[in-house]
DNA sequence: CAAAGTAACTTCATATTTTGAAGTGAGTCA
DNA sequence: TGACTCACTTCAAAATATGAAGTTACTTTG
């Protein structure tokens, strides 16, 4: 049992990243946003190791993410593709790339171009309130803590525990 | 040079990754959204190791994510503070926040509540098209990549290369 | 004023993961 | 028959993470 094991933690935050949080799994659904399908595109086009790229596709097959299946049977040859919930995972990429393209400098013209389909406009989608609409950011919201995850935030990690307390 | 260069990609999602694309750094972000500054804060809510927080957190410095800065001199005291740049990470947390709200079984109370300051109400942040103002994913949009951009994701990856081609 | 504590780290030995190259197997194409 | 493609697996070496313990520079408590 190593490393800390965020997956059984309180935050969704928390269980996300546990699944999500690493540079080749965001570079896949990068890639299959773009509309990359098959093991040996992803390979070339993320830059990650077969290995790597194998163990990641596993997981996220494993995790109700991705779907592995047959396109061709002889010879025998698979596709990947994002299941709904993989979809969902959409605004993560989106949120990256908006953040890359406004903070990060790069070539002029913007790499990736985003058109909405019902309104045919060139986009760059925005975070609003559900609730009035208005745009949001990091400001203009307050984060209020469930019981179950304040408690779990103030536990004391493994290392570095609280030596005093109770010798009882 | 090990590891693919994600940080000289023309791919503002892939310059990203290579930034904030891992679990600590994620968690880190969580937390400094949470409101917290102090290096043991960090340690103790993020349950990563004080290792690996300081690199990253030195890591964040250099891209002027963070700021570290002394609140207190005598004992020499420091805490760690997003820059602009940092606080525009938002909707990345947000979205990985919203999306294991979705699809990961939790407690029953969502352990995250965000309240909008601006009209007061409890809100789930959206993605919209900046153009028409209507909800937007991963189906009602097509990307288009600049002409750089399919350069670069044509081309071979350094494993794997193409053997045949010109002898000459 | 000595002992205990606290914040912010660093160091270290061990364990795990990644990397990049090479290999494998099933089948097609020329 | 031989070359090739796709979808991987295996491997050794290198890089990174883990968890514990130590360090420094002070302050607070008895």
């Amino acid at each position: 049992m190593s490393r800390s094991d965020l997956s059984q933690m309180t935050c969704s935050v928390a269980r996300t990243v546990e699944i999500v949080g690493d540079s080749w799994t965001q570079m896949i659904f990068r890639e299959m946003f773009l509309g990359s399908r098959r093991f040996d595109d992803l390979l070339r086009h993320t830059g990650a190791s077969p290995h790597v790229l194998s163990q990641r596709l596993k997981r996220l097959e494993a995790e109700g993410i991705v779907v592995r299946r047959p396109y061709n049977d002889r010879p025998p040859r698979h596709e990947y593709k994002l299941t709904e919930k993989g979809r969902d995972l959409w605004p993560v990429v989106i949120a990256l790339k908006s953040w890359g393209d406004r903070w990060l400098d790069g070539p002029a013209e913007t790499p990736i171009t985003l058109t909405h389909a019902k309104c045919g406009q060139t986009t760059q989608p925005q975070l609003v309130c559900s609730d009035c609409g208005e745009p949001i950011d990091a400001l203009s919201c307050r984060a209020s803590l469930s019981p179950d995850m304040l408690r779990e935030r103030d536990a004391a990690t493994p290392h570095r525990q609280n030596h005093m307390k109770s010798e009882r």
